[in-house]
RNA sequence: GGUCCUGUGGCCGAGUGGCUAGGCAGAGCUCUGCAAAAGCUUCUACAGCGGUUCGAAUCCGCUCGGGACCUCCA
């Protein structure tokens, strides 16, 4: 098999991916800041990274994903007056800060279980490592690379700069940023009186009096600064180098620029090996977004009630969606695309259950070398489309390709023999390693119950007499009264009959 | 203004120097008691203008359009 390339956003090219040690994965994707409920475009990289975590499990490697979140105040910028999101709300509300977080953090939860997204190996929090971000912070302070002022500590980017420049990793680095020009620009911002200068960013920050959350520190009460507990904990539980670090495109600059500043400081290398971004969300062309006030959240988008929405969409129709495109473009939203991907999903998963209930017992003629050939080679490529840079698209596309082929063998079109069995073998069991292990889709009538299939079968049972009969009376009214609850049922060739929920 | 990305058929999207993914929608046909499903066939493409090349939608340049980021929004 080829080798696994990544795209590497430090290098901006694909690159072999050759984790630090064989067999070993350590992966760092930001996770979400739970001072609300998730949406739509929150939902693409977890998803990406989902597959990613489930494509390097299936290669075999033993991976340590850890996923934060994050629930510390943090400063949103609104109009002029820069408030703490968390205790804002919580005030608002009337609930504790951390009640405030738990109630977002359950919502997320449940949404990445309805995406039926595996959890990460670890999920730290930073409030949790509040002792761990203030010793890097000290280390930075002695290192000489940070400064306090009145209660806050920033980090001197410039000296930073000019250090580490001569050794091949000036600030920017990843984001193709070059800080002469960056200082260069005239926007003004609050609170920028503190600072030495304006591209330095804050490692801890002062708390004024009505906000909630803080603690102790060296440089007295206040709370860690929104880039320094991705370094701390994932140097904690991933070491000062590790392989993969992941996240929205959104987040390269400023949020990953800095991490790597900071943890560079702390342990002289860069702290990942690979940075893969994900692209964004947008709708009608526009990155979804609190600031573009054009966010769908995954509690609207799962029961239809946002005005944009023509329907209620099912998570795995949203999964399926994702998968669709590569991870690095962006990915428009609407309703039409929504439904089509809806459509699709129906037709693979349909194609892929059929599939699964071949007898593939049988003898080992090929009574179509042509097809057989044709379907071999659509299978075997889904690992080398995988290999380049995760491309489900490619692969999606090639299932589709498939998805007639098994409709005919089921239908008859195509004949029992045509393919060996060993080939049908092989397509089954690379099929359910794609579409189940490493995409992660299911089936929405997995949970339906046994007695719901008792029923099902009775009609089915009465149907089919009636058609024997060729009492279309009877017959007709099952099938109608079944799809005005929603259930449709199919009369497949050789009499069988199957059904499907809406 | 700076840095970077992008412009593919009705919609969503792969991809690429010549073999022109895929999904959905549309059209026709087959199967079917009828329908649905399924199968087969099929129509619309690579923003515009130049250049490189035997050949470009794919490389280069320009023009036009869209987007992301630009330090305390995560």
């Amino acid at each position: 098999m080829s080798q696994l390339k990544v795209h590497n956003s430090l290098t901006r090219q694909k690159e072999v991916f050759e984790p630090i040690v064989p067999g070993y994965v350590g992966m760092y994707v930001c996770g979400p800041t739970v001072s609300g409920e998730s949406h739509l475009g929150h939902a693409r990289p977890f998803i990406t990274f989902d597959i990613v975590y489930r494509y390097l499990l299936h290669l075999g490697y033993r991976v340590r994903y850890v996923r934060n979140i994050t629930d510390a105040g943090h400063f949103e910028e609104e109009g002029r007056e820069a408030e703490d999101k968390i205790s804002k709300k919580a005030v608002i509300e009337k609930m504790e800060p951390m009640e405030l977080v738990q109630k977002y953090t359950n919502l997320f939860h449940w949404a990445m279980q309805e995406f039926n997204n595996l959890p990460p190996s670890i999920e730290p929090t930073a409030t949790g490592h509040i002792v761990e971000q203030i010793v890097m912070i000290e280390k930075i302070i002695a290192d000489g690379y940070a400064y306090v002022a009145n209660g806050s500590v920033y980090f001197d980017v410039e000296k930073y700069n000019t250090d580490f420049s001569a050794q091949g990793k000036p600030y920017g680095m990843l984001s193709g940023r070059v800080l002469e020009d960056m200082l260069e620009t005239t926007r003004e911002l609050d609170n920028q009186e503190e600072k030495r200068n304006k591209a330095d960013f804050a490692l801890w920050k002062n708390a004024p009096p009505e906000h909630i959350m803080r603690w102790q520190s060296p440089w007295g009460e206040g709370f860690p600064g929104w880039h320094i507990e991705c370094s701390a904990m994932s140097n904690k539980y991933l070491g000062s180098q590790f392989d993969i670090h992941g996240g929205g495109m959104d987040l390269q600059f400023p949020h990953h620029e800095c991490e790597i500043a900071q943890s560079t400081v702390c342990n002289h290398v860069t702290p990942a090996r690979y940075w893969l971004h994900n692209n964004m969300i947008t709708i009608n062309g526009r990155k979804m977004g609190k600031s573009y006030n054009n966010v769908i959240k995954l509690s609207e988008l799962f029961t239809g009630s946002h005005p944009l929405l023509e329907q209620a969409y099912h998570p795995m129709t949203i999964r399926f969606f994702i998968l669709q495109t590569h991870y690095r473009s962006t990915l428009d939203f609407g309703n039409e695309a929504l439904k089509a991907a809806e459509k699709g999903l129906k037709r693979l998963w349909e194609a892929y259950e059929a599939l699964q209930k071949f007898d593939a017992s049988g003898n080992n003629a090929t009574g179509d070398a042509e097809l057989d050939a044709k379907v071999r080679k659509l299978v075997e490529q889904f690992e080398e489309f995988m290999q380049d840079d995760f491309n489900t698209a490619k692969v999606l596309a090639n299932m589709f390709e498939l998805v007639p082929v098994i409709n005919g063998i089921k239908d008859k079109h195509i004949a029992d023999h045509a393919l060996s069995a060993e080939t049908l073998r092989y397509l089954q069991t690379q099929m359910k390693a794609f579409v189940e292990d490493i995409f992660g889709l299911k089936g929405e009538n997995a949970n339906n119950s046994d007695k719901l299939n008792g029923v099902m079968q009775l009609l089915i049972n009465i149907r089919k007499e009636a058609k024997v009969k060729k009492d279309y009376m009877t017959s007709d009214k099952i099938r109608n009264e079944l799809l005005a609850l929603g259930i449709h049922l199919k009369d497949e060739k050789g009499g069988e009959m199957s059904y499907t929920l809406d």
